[in-house]
RNA sequence: GGCGGUGUAGCUCAGCUGGUUAGAGCAUACGGCUCAUAUCCGUAGUGUCCGGGGUUCAAUUCCCUGCACCGCCA
């Protein structure tokens, strides 16, 4: 009985919507997991939501409806992408789930009957727009880095969870299992911060700064705050405490993480799990960043790669193997689509689809369009064998989480196979039917080889795999496992060779770069001549106060000073906070007739424009004066 | 500021505990084949192995130092 195999993607922050982070991490524990169950172990995969806290309950404000309303969205977004990435989760969880708040609560419970959790003052700076305490370090000239205003000494009580006690435990455990975090650098970084003596975790928010989460059990005027919910979710996902599944899962769980949460994972989760009375996780797998272009991917730079345009431009099983082939597992990679184009037309196309379309047009024409019977006395076994190495290769690399490496020892088998044929010279065996034997076997040990490396890539190209298994015969509908190539079973002889289209065509790079859009010039409105145009009267205003209009997507309520103070309403609150414009100066059109908008009268318009990031304000290289005409 | 990582062919990178002509893939050039998605196979290169110093019979590999980039912590 081989061991079972747990794996979990982060449980997602409801933020953002999915980017190529999020499909690469789940892709990646979805290969692990195809593969665990293709070596026959029985298998759990789990990724879902993290729904709680104030940054969701500050979107939802902001977009009008409730916080569930919105993290409903959001976790959608994410449920509904991962079909279409053919990713085989087990199960989705969400933090707002009934039975995940109950897991939290009773394991808070339990950690504070315990003794480990207490009640304890915070005191420091606090800023009442980012809503969190600064350090005195992280202060610029004592004010806050991002509002430029002074922090409030504030006191505050909260619950904490004694996380100092479990530091040496800790030390020890990570020392005695030296794959317990993994890769090594990242096992490195842990022990240097435990260096270092651990703070206790503060794990709560009053309910009077923060209503959106999970109530403690012990104290319902607080929530929990942020990982003493999120991390759970890996043992509720397998019903902790009694459920069969947690088990037979827990003793082999195997976290797979980006570098950003290294440290909730490496160190808040196994300290917690102490504290409750759980056995520590087994591995946890950390990877890099996807970076485009070197700098470093993000929202607000408006380089976010969207998984699904280049899964739609190029293919599922291309776009897959890419992430998998170009990153090092642990390192960071860079994106391009240069770089995928690349992969694609070498490896896929010209190496892969190539071989099996050469390898099945000849069988079909030399072995009368079946699968050949086996030769009788197989002594040529170059090739058998290499298929067999590579089977082993891909397993050690498989336990080692080198899944690039593991893609490049199939890719040698390709290779092979690809030299097999043009040392054989198929076509000139069939010039001389005294070599019939020959070129049967030859063909034989090739088709064999196409189904090792179908077998072999299907965790990563599903896709492609069951094509292959079609184009040679196989019944793809079958449950193909290691033992199958590892064993060497034979190909059922006399089942149909079809040769199907292309696996993966070329494609062409130059023609990628669309043709720039052939626009009409640029479109000039009619002449006006400058009379019309000095009924225009632009202002410099100042910007005094700000706020968004209530039940409105994008509308901000602006408080400006022209000489005089005035009220206008701009439809810029998807692009701009409100707390980021006041103090600016920007151009209003003074003497446009006032209007209500959402029931707020404006008088005046602010001047804007389109930049790649959205909307931006028309603004000045040097201070201007409040209230000057602009000419 | 403290700790750590990285710096190897045009590009992306591999080189464990020091040892004969420093490797792979892509790109480039030339040759071969024609079954195949103008694909495949073979051959050929080029490298101050970041700079400087040291240890050693011998260093890309160890030590020191400088530079550049990155990460963690502060």
């Amino acid at each position: 009985m081989t061991k079972p195999f747990y794996i979990t993607t982060p449980i997602y922050y409801v933020n953002a919507s999915p980017h190529i982070g999020h499909a690469y991490t789940t892709i990646v524990a979805d290969v692990l997991a195809r593969w665990a169950r293709m070596a026959g172990r029985e298998t759990f995969f789990v990724t879902g939501t993290d729904e709680h806290g104030d940054k969701i309950a500050e979107a939802a404000q902001k977009a009008g409806i409730t916080p569930k309303e919105y993290a409903d969205q959001i976790s959608a977004q994410f449920r509904n992408l991962w079909p279409e990435l053919a990713i085989t989760n087990d199960y989705f969880i969400r933090t707002t789930d009934a039975n995940h708040v109950d897991t939290v609560r009773s394991i808070l419970q339990k950690v504070y009957d315990s003794g480990d959790i207490y009640f304890g003052a915070y005191e420091g700076f606090y800023c009442v727009g980012c809503e969190r305490f600064y350090m005195e370090k992280e202060l610029v000239d004592g004010k806050c880095p991002d509002h430029q205003t002074a922090p409030e000494h504030r006191k505050e009580s909260n619950y904490f969870f004694r996380m100092s006690k479990y530091q040496d435990w800790l030390i020890r455990h990570i020392q005695e299992n030296p794959d317990f975090i993994r890769p090594e650098r990242y096992r490195n970084e842990v022990l240097a911060f435990l260096r270092e003596p651990l703070e206790d975790l503060c794990i709560s928010r009053p309910k009077t700064r923060l209503e959106w989460g999970i109530s403690l059990p012990f104290d319902d005027q607080y929530v929990t705050y942020v990982w003493f919910d999120a991390l759970i979710n890996y043992v509720t996902a397998i019903g902790y405490p009694s459920g069969a599944n947690f088990g037979k899962f827990w003793p082999v769980a195997q976290h797979l993480i980006a570098k950003d949460i290294l440290k909730p994972h490496g160190i808040y989760w196994p300290t917690m799990l102490k504290a409750a009375g759980i056995e520590p996780y087994q591995h946890l797998n950390v990877h890099g960043y996807w970076n485009s272009d070197a700098s470093k991917m993000s929202k607000s730079l408006g380089n976010v790669i969207r998984p699904l345009d280049l899964k739609d431009k190029y293919g599922l099983d291309a776009f897959r193997y890419f992430l998998l082939r170009d990153m090092v597992f642990g390192l960071d990679s860079n994106f391009s689509e240069e770089a995928f184009v690349a992969r694609l037309n070498s490896d896929l196309a010209n190496d892969l689809g190539n071989l099996v379309s050469r390898a099945v047009t000849m069988a079909i024409k030399y072995c009368d369009g079946k699968i050949p019977a086996p030769p009788a006395a197989d002594t040529e076994r170059k090739l058998p064998d290499l298929a067999q190495n590579t089977v082993s290769e891909v397993e050690a690399c498989f336990n080692d989480m080198s899944l690039h490496k593991a893609l490049m020892a199939i890719w040698e088998l390709v290779s092979a196979a690809n030299k097999y044929i043009v040392e054989n010279e198929p076509w000139s065996l069939a010039k001389d039917p005294a070599k019939l034997d020959k070129l049967i076997a030859i063909m034989y040990r090739l088709l064999e080889a196409l189904r090792t490396v179908a077998i072999l890539i299907s965790p990563f190209m599903p896709q492609a795999a069951e094509k292959i298994l079609q184009t040679i015969g196989l019944d793809a509908q079958k449950k193909y496992d290691l033992d199958v190539i590892r064993g060497r079973e034979l190909l059922p002889a006399g089942a149909g060779l079809n040769r199907g289209e292309s696996l993966f065509p070329r494609v062409s790079a130059e023609k990628e770069a669309p043709p720039p859009p052939k626009k009409p010039a640029v479109e000039i409105k009619p002449e006006i001549d400058y009379d019309e145009f000095s009924k225009v009267d632009l202002r410099v205003a100042k910007i005094l106060a700000a706020e968004a209009v209530p039940k409105s997507n994008k509308l901000v309520r602006l408080k400006i000073d022209i000489g005089e103070e005035r009220t206008i309403v701009a439809g810029i609150g998807k692009d701009y906070k409100p707390e980021e414009l006041v103090g600016k100066s920007i151009v209003i059109v003074a003497n446009l007739k006032p209007a209500k908008l959402m029931g707020v009268e404006s008088h005046g318009m602010l001047l804007a424009t389109d930049s790649p990031a959205g909307l931006t304000l028309i603004g000045f290289d040097r201070e201007p004066k409040t209230g000057a005409k602009v000419r």
